[in-house]
RNA sequence: UGCCUGAUGGUGUAACGGUAGCACAACUGUUUUUGGUGCAGUUUGUCUUGGUUCGAAUCCAGGUCAGGCAACCA
């Protein structure tokens, strides 16, 4: 019997409404504005809404906010449905809102003829000024009272573009008085002569947000409309809306977006770490992007089961970046490949290995019984890691030092007996015998050592390269940061390594999962060539290790 | 000195008047041809003050704290 999950608020929501027969079956959407790449902000909402209609068998639509020309882009509507789908969903319509101008146009003349809506000449200052503040009521103007002819004639006009950008604005009539700063007749449409990258010059005039969404909402017969927290005092004025036009009642919801510890999760930071050269791209593999991620190495899986674990509430929340690193682990743990790279080396020689060379084999995953093995070259010249031997070990030191056997990692238990430096003082060379009882899978030697190490042998190494990503910021929490969140960008985030891999990772395919032995997990680079291999380092392995060496 | 949200371990999230549970993190131990994985375990919590009740994280009242709202952005 399997434990039934609880519900979140919003599903409590949505079975309730199915139980009480409000609804046959549900349609929610996805309504990025296509003025950037989607994070993983975006991610909890992808997974939360095509989540709901699959748990309760209804449908999403993918639908693109796009009343602002100035600012979107068909790169952004390219990308975004990219990373929707390799995030693994699927729409059942692409909407754009900006298919429903001429709809929304029509709504905005039926709020005029009810006498809802009127044409303001004032400027933006003014407006602003007129609204008054949260304790102190607007004021009204001498617009707020023409008559309906005359704003039907002025707002057509309008459209054919007789007047100036910003000379006149669309207005709802509401309330100058309201406590919700939102209904204080609000703007509905504003003069822009900006090229759209779907109508064109087609418009001059553009709906805003709070005259865009609620109606398309209700076009498509969405059922629950869920946004994050900042839009609660715009429901007023969605309801109003749909109220006073008379439409589909579609209903929105409201519940926390995702904050994460050492990264910042707003499309204008993140464009400007991209246009200011902190990043080199959207997809950089540092930045918190879909498409970065992806990049990295994460696995569409990891990041679904990432969004299923942080849950849906409405409080604040600022999950901890380990938690999103476990979940990748975790599924990389069971799916990766298995390689050694040795990455900052020094020479492993072994002084009795006369045979010159031989082929082992090696696991590919041990979590996987049906991984297979993979032929590793051996021979008497290897790279080990430089930190895999210590001239005068501590007590807890496993490796290799002066007098002390480790086994070589599906080859053979050696023993360290001398080793050389240069002048400088630092290791060059480390002298070994090796046991030829000890062979991997048929060790007859009795012998039991404590450490494993890989290694690379060095007339068969192929030259990659690594990078090593670490956190963007330096800070936990960059919202209780003071001064620019610039100021806390790590400048260690990217480390490029050189080093020497087994000679398979050569032959391996291109979108294969690795985990290179005790390093981490990694995944080709997107400019990786058969010349040039590059591997970014998806996350760490857990390191208990290096716990114990700060103690 | 307006309106709207919210407050449960370090971080998230459950408990729908009846044993404060789960996950991550941290820490033990154990297994291990990855100091990985697995397994077993430990530590840590209901913002506050009253009230209702046999019984309150939950209901009521007051307070405190945090966030949001006054873009021709979404």
């Amino acid at each position: 019997m399997s434990e039934e999950k609880s519900l979140n608020f919003i599903e409590e929501i949505i079975s309730q409404d199915l139980a009480s027969g409000k609804y046959d079956s549900i349609l929610t959407r996805f309504p990025p504005e296509p003025n950037g790449y989607l994070h993983i902000g975006h991610a909890k909402s992808i997974c939360l809404n095509f989540g709901l209609a699959k748990h309760f068998g209804g449908k999403t639509n993918l639908r693109f906010d796009d009343t602002n020309p100035v600012k979107e882009d068909i790169e952004y509507v390219d990308s975004i449905k990219e990373d929707v789908k390799w995030l693994g969903f699927e729409w059942a319509k692409e909407c754009y809102a900006s298919d429903y101008f001429d709809q929304l146009y029509a709504f905005a003349m039926q709020l005029i003829e009810k006498g809802l809506a009127y044409v303001d000449d004032s400027t933006a200052e003014e407006i602003a000024q007129q609204k008054g503040t949260p304790t102190v009521p607007g004021t009204g103007n001498a617009f707020r009272n023409r008559s309906i002819e005359e704003n039907k004639t002025l707002f057509a006009e309008m459209k054919a573009g007789k007047y100036a950008d910003g000379e006149k604005v669309l207005r709802a009539k509401i309330d100058l008085a309201s406590p919700n700063m939102h209904m204080r007749d609000p703007l509905l449409y504003r003069i822009k002569r900006a090229h759209h990258h779907r109508t064109g010059d087609q418009w001059c005039i553009y709906p805003m947000y709070d005259f865009a969404h609620g109606q398309s909402d209700s076009i498509e017969n969405i059922t629950h409309s869920i946004c994050t927290l900042e839009f609660i005092p715009h429901r007023a004025l969605y309801d109003w809306c749909i109220e006073q036009l008379g439409i589909y009642p579609s209903h929105q919801y409201e519940f926390a977006r995702l904050n994460m510890t050492y990264t910042v999760m707003s499309k204008r930071k993140l464009l400007q770490l991209v246009e200011e050269g902190y990043v080199q791209s959207w997809d950089d593999p540092r930045m918190p992007t879909i498409s970065g991620m992806r990049r990295r190495g994460y696995t569409a899986e990891s990041i679904r089961d990432f969004c299923d674990r942080i849950g849906i509430a409405k409080r604040e929340n600022i999950i901890d970046l380990s938690l999103l690193e476990f979940c990748v682990r975790e599924h990389l743990n069971k799916i990766a490949q298995r390689r050694m790279v040795v990455t900052n080396p020094i020479k492993l020689v072994i002084t009795n290995y006369d045979k010159g060379e031989e082929i082992l084999h090696s696991e590919n995953n041990p979590e996987d019984p049906n991984g297979g093995t993979r032929e590793v070259p051996f021979s008497n010249e290897l790279w080990i890691e430089r930190e895999d031997f210590m001239e005068e070990p501590t007590k807890k030191y496993f490796r290799l030092g002066p007098g002390l056997s480790v086994r070589l990692k599906s080859a053979y238990i050696v023993t360290c007996d001398n080793f050389e430096k240069d002048a400088a003082g630092n290791i060059t060379t480390v002298y070994a015998t090796y046991n030829p009882d000890s062979k991997s899978g048929q060790d007859t030697s009795g012998i039991h050592v404590k450490g494993t190490l890989h290694w690379v042998s060095a007339k068969h190494a192929v030259p990659v390269v690594l990078n090593e990503y670490d956190r963007l910021f330096s800070v936990e929490d960059l919202s209780n940061a003071e001064g620019d969140f610039k100021d806390y960008i790590n400048p260690n985030s990217l480390k490029a390594v050189e080093a020497y891999a087994e000679r398979a990772l050569a032959k391996d395919a291109l979108d294969a999962r690795f985990q290179f032995l005790r390093k981490g997990y990694f995944y080709q680079d997107t400019n990786s060539t058969k010349e040039k291999l590059v591997f970014n380092r998806t996350v760490t392995l857990k390191d208990t290790w290096a716990k114990e060496q700060k103690k």
